[in-house]
DNA sequence: AAGTTCAGCTTACATGTGTACGCTATTTTA
DNA sequence: TAAAATAGCGTACACATGTAAGCTGAACTT
């Protein structure tokens, strides 16, 4: 076997087993190298042939969640364009990614609050991405000038990523019941984003 | 000096210990039983004359915390009540208050998405008791149904507090960029809303 | 074939942790 | 005033952590 494909190989499997170890109870910062390495089937100090840091490996693990969302989004706009409502098939397919990547949503959504500023900026950084996406779109598809569109988008955004926070911890009929009352949230900002417009132009 | 009373003293100076480490890097898992002892100036042992836990004085941080926001709800009516919008004062006094208890806040927010089932369930506690407040004030002022009140509380809340999560680590002129744009998005929340009612009541 | 590289290992150490145990000094009770 | 209660302390122990140092064997290079 070849020495770099086996070298990353264990890199993968170091990466898996934060992952694993990111359950309801376990943020970046409350995982140890050694709780990691043993996951991963390595010894503690071989930790250090793949990063510099259990920092390194937070950061990595960010920006792999961030990569998820991103495929995510594509996801969604795919689905839209094949009909079915902009705000009913986001929001659908927004949840179906918190179920099947359950601990992948909630380190973005631990992090972002978290401890580690670096980490912090990382899921910012994920987030804008989300804001500047549905900003264009929403320019595009209802023409609202920039400024309004924008506050829409992150109000939209912030709501999505909340009753995201609500779903991981909440039950099936629960998480159907904070899809539906999200939807309705996000028609209020649209139709009050869409009133705004008017009022803007008329005056 | 009476005894009762110099437990109490030392058990606030746990307390306050506690809450001067949680700064930007720290959160309550993170804090060590004999760190919040140094800091207040006793033995590590003497911590279990006031405490079973480091998680009992958790959830006790996280009731404090949860006491100063519903003064500054109280304060917010009063001020409401002397002219000057609803909106406006609200998010003006929230403002006010994460700049003055910046760890007080940082707390809820943090522990709102932490690692603690018990700590998510205090400060989801907290959050409810927000979203009733405002859903009743909002039925008796406005008159909206109460469906269609507590989605738009709700929805405001979380942008509410999705914006004091941004002022926290933002300048002075970013806190006031992110009051205003804040506040224009609660406007589209209640614009919409209004219109969900307008078009309910007329099927 | 000989030499070099390097992923992963074992061993080792200093440091921080939670908490059990028992003592002391002072307040409180009787 | 004598006895009981108790806030706070010092000592001690078992444990987990990060990481330094050096070794080994297999994969690569020449």
């Amino acid at each position: 076997m070849n020495r770099q494909e086996q070298k990353l190989r264990t890199r993968r499997s170091i990466i898996e087993a934060a992952f694993s170890l990111l359950d309801e109870q376990r943020s970046l910062s409350s995982i140890s190298l050694r709780e990691v390495a043993r996951a991963a089937g390595i010894a503690p100090t071989s930790f250090y042939r793949h990063f510099k840091d259990i920092d390194e490996l937070g950061l990595t693990l960010v920006d792999e969640a961030g990569l998820a969302l991103r495929q995510l989004m594509r996801q969604a706009r795919v689905r839209i364009a094949s009909g079915g409502g902009v705000i009913n098939t986001s929001v659908d397919t927004f949840m179906e990614f918190i179920n099947a990547n359950n601990n992948v949503f909630r380190l973005l959504l631990r992090e972002h609050t978290g401890t580690s500023m670096a980490f912090r900026a990382a899921v910012l950084r994920e987030i804008k991405h989300f804001n500047v996406e549905l900003t264009d779109y929403t320019i595009s598809t209802t023409g609202l000038p920039y400024n309004i569109a924008n506050l829409q988008a992150e109000a939209m955004v912030k709501l999505v990523f909340s009753a995201g926070a609500e779903a991981l911890d909440a039950s099936d009929e629960q998480k159907a019941n904070v899809a539906e009352r999200v939807k309705l949230q996000l028609r209020f900002v649209v139709n009050g984003a869409l009133q705004a417009k008017a009022e803007q132009t008329s005056s």
